[in-house]
RNA sequence: GCGCCCAUCGUCUAGCGGUCCAGGACGUCGCCCUUUCACGGCGAAAACACGGGUUCGAGUCCCGUUGGGCGCGCCA
């Protein structure tokens, strides 16, 4: 078998969705798979809406999900003499010809088949026309000859083998009368110069294939093999919107989620291996194949990104979960503030919270908010809840516990021996002794074990905050 | 409207004619663990859209109905 090629060719007319991304998952796990090449190509011949932002927000986006492409992104705007060539073949063999209808004229046509129920297709009027026919001073688009009997039958990987009727299939414009190439063209003489071997893209693509395969076969090339995969629709099964969560990955990433886990969940949406739904980076790759792709679409379900972007945490080292927050605070809510105080005492401070800490976030951004404790200041605010467990007799147990704290060695052990002996001799739960604690010490009611708080923390800071609220 | 695709718990899915009174995961609800919150453990409720066939036997095959999606540009 030859080698595989597999590409990902988004239009830069907005950010990278998460359709797009998981398209493109597929496209280089498949590739990755097998040893094949992964490659991307940028779908720019639209002039009117292509920005080079939208370029950078996709390379950016696939670059932060860890789908790292083959080679140098092709852009398929600058390969468009190519294609005037392809179409020069064409018409050449008579697979193509020139047509002069004018808008107005494909205006009328569409207003004739909505009247009578029909689909919109162009009538083929200039197919056999003689050219001395144009009118003077138009430029006409060329246009495939495409078959008006018979069948086309894509034999699609996910979908099956699919035929539609070559009457249902219209001759579609191949150039435009600027002389630019549309979109059907271009991906087919682009997907047969850069050798892509498989197509694997969005199933709103299925009846496109249909089209492409006529061209594939009026330049005399073989069409590739083709997967078209179920769409992601939103939580309420509608077609995602921004609201539902069509946002672009960078979006996720501020967000908090892990690039892993992201991937594992856009992977197993639409694909499963049997009952497994943990995946590490090499086990996806070993498992992934296109026959185990569902053919119903599917809705994102932030509730189980979240949980699998907690196991995905919870699995990674302190020291990756760390450089991974660290990494990220650009991007996080309230992030930037804290990369400026992070100077290297507060690093350390707050790598050593990171095991206390994990166990308790499911996405990077509640990582940082419960980190809140090492960036605040003193005297520390309170939230409703702490303030209350204060006032019920919490100050009278931090006075009394001040003096036997600061005795206490700093370590984990000590100062839970201390506490404890203290709850111990005074007959209260160890609860109602932690708690008032833990409000002085974070100005929360939950926090990691308040064990770790104290020595994260330090002796210093730490008995400064618990004498601030046990004065009051 | 026409064409194509789809249809198992609320969600993601396993199931490829009998081992399914349908399994796993998320979510939900109990209980346990516990210095809080989590994590973890145990348990519960929860689905084969409907109607016809085929077959000794159908969640699994066929047809129809209903519902949903996608496509129908000199957009990609």
């Amino acid at each position: 078998m030859s080698p595989i090629v597999t590409r990902f060719a988004p239009s830069p007319t907005g950010f990278l969705h998460i359709g797009g991304a998981r398209t493109a998952l597929f496209n280089w796990l498949y590739a990755r798979r097998f040893g094949g090449t992964f490659l991307l190509r940028i779908e720019d011949t639209d002039r009117e809406r292509s920005t080079q932002a939208a370029v950078d927000a996709i390379l950016d986006g696939l670059k932060w999900l860890g789908l790292d492409w083959d080679g140098e992104a092709v852009s398929q705007f600058e390969r468009a003499a190519r294609h005037r060539e392809a179409v020069e073949a064409m018409l050449a063999t008579g697979a193509a010809y020139r047509c002069w209808a004018s808008p107005a004229e494909l205006d009328e046509m569409r207003e004739t088949a909505r009247r009578e129920g029909k689909p919109m297709r162009y009538d083929g009027r200039w197919r056999d026309r003689d050219p001395s026919e144009a009118p003077p001073g138009v430029a006409p688009v060329i246009r495939l000859r495409a078959a008006q009997e018979g069948e086309t039958v894509i034999d699609d990987r996910v979908q099956g083998k699919v035929t539609f009727a070559n009457k249902d299939l219209d001759d579609l414009v191949l150039l435009r009368s600027d002389g630019n190439p549309t979109y059907m063209l271009a991906v087919v003489v682009d997907d047969h110069d850069m050798g892509v071997t498989h197509v694997i893209r969005g199933d709103d693509h299925l009846t496109n294939a249909a089209r492409q395969t006529q061209i594939y076969r009026a330049l005399g090339w073989e069409t590739p093999i083709w997967a078209h995969i179920p769409l992601i629709h939103g939580a309420d099964g509608a077609k995602l919107s921004k609201r539902h969560g069509a946002l672009g990955v960078e979006a996720y990433r501020a967000m908090g989620y892990l690039p892993a886990a992201l991937r594992n969940y856009l992977a197993r949406l639409g694909w499963s291996f049997g009952d497994k739904e943990f995946f590490t980076g090499e086990e996806l790759t070993a498992a992934f194949d296109l026959d185990a792709i569902g053919r119903s679409p599917s809705r994102f379900d932030f509730a189980k990104l979240e949980n699998m972007n907690g196991h995905f945490m919870r699995a990674a080292s302190d020291d990756a979960l760390f450089e991974s927050l660290v990494a990220t605070l650009p991007y996080l809510p309230g992030g930037p503030a804290v990369l400026e105080t992070l100077d290297s005492r507060k690093r350390a401070q707050l790598r050593a919270a990171i095991p206390g800490l994990k166990e308790r976030a499911k996405t990077l951004v509640e990582l940082l908010d419960g980190a809140a404790f090492l960036f605040a200041a003193r005297p520390l605010a309170l939230d409703d809840k702490a303030r209350d467990i204060l006032q019920k007799g919490g100050r009278a147990h931090l006075a009394a516990l001040l003096p036997k704290l600061s005795a206490a060695e700093w370590s984990h052990e000590a100062l839970e021996a201390a506490v404890r002996t203290y709850a111990e001799e005074t007959g209260a739960k160890l609860g109602s002794v932690a708690q008032p604690l833990r409000a002085a010490l974070t100005g929360r009611s939950t926090s990691p074990g308040i064990f770790d708080v104290l020595t994260v923390l330090g002796r210093e800071e730490s008995l400064g905050r618990i004498a601030d609220q046990a004065g009051a």
